[in-house]
DNA sequence: TCATCTAGGTGCAGGTTGCATATAGATGAA
DNA sequence: TTCATCTATATGCAACCTGCACCTAGATGA
């Protein structure tokens, strides 16, 4: 129910983490230089597999990680179809990757924190019921 | 970084998954009736205590759940202060609450597919240092 | 010639959220 | 009495994130 639109429902797909894409991306482009429509489909390694990423946002971010300076891009001609936009992480851009990871940790802290308190309220629930 | 905002930085405090506040209110409300300013208080069961939630998305959090079926309101006189808006989990709300929890599990694996795939190329990574 | 694949991109609308601000009753100190 | 402060709820706005629809255009092969 999380993540209903008007009329149609909207395929978040387990990306319930905010701007999860980014760190995906930049662990991609951290093994080597890549592009677009190829990332898209590395994906795949992070659980976009029933529901691909939309391409949009794919390209929107690494133009974002370009113009923040994490990364850099130069026209490439590939062995077939149209030239490509290739993108390389600069070192500011293994900062930002590593600083992802740390926040990334820190939500599963979060997260960990959340599922103590479900288990623990519901585990006093149920021997409550026990005694009523 | 992530979560930056024109001219201000954003008050975004490692809360990086989407509507997290919604099911943290859920688990409050199971334990109990309860109103905004109470629930804000006790929020910091989750690890809202350096950053504070805002109240504002609290209110509309619990206006939305009584919208949508998953709790009742009604005015209350306290002990002290202003009439409170009380709120009360209703069955719905309860299913809803487990549904978050399903959601937040799955978030959790695709949470953790990410670190194995960082940490798996970054072992990679340095032994093709050492190799060079 | 034309459909299809590859590749990159824009515009828009809907959803989420933090901040600023408003309102108002209750409480206690000056 | 006045006034600051606490308690309590609420709204408007702007920024941000993202999925969907759609567009352009080169390459490829039937």
């Amino acid at each position: 129910m999380p993540g209903r639109r008007r009329g149609r429902v909207q395929n978040r797909c387990g990306r319930r983490i905010n701007r999860f894409l980014e760190p995906c991306l930049l662990l991609l482009l951290h093994g080597g230089e890549s592009y677009g429509y190829e990332l898209l489909e590395n994906l795949g390694k992070f659980g976009f597999t029933e529901n691909p990423a939309d391409s949009s946002t794919i390209y929107r971010i690494l133009r974002s990680l370009e113009n923040r300076g994490f990364a850099t891009s130069r026209w490439a001609e590939g062995d077939s179809g149209p030239a490509r936009r290739v993108y390389t992480l600069s070192t500011a851009g293994d900062g930002y990757l590593l600083m992802w990871m740390r926040d990334l940790e820190e939500t599963d802290r979060i997260l960990h924190r959340f599922f103590s308190e479900y288990r623990n309220h519901m585990e006093l629930h149920h021997s409550n019921d026990k005694k009523t």
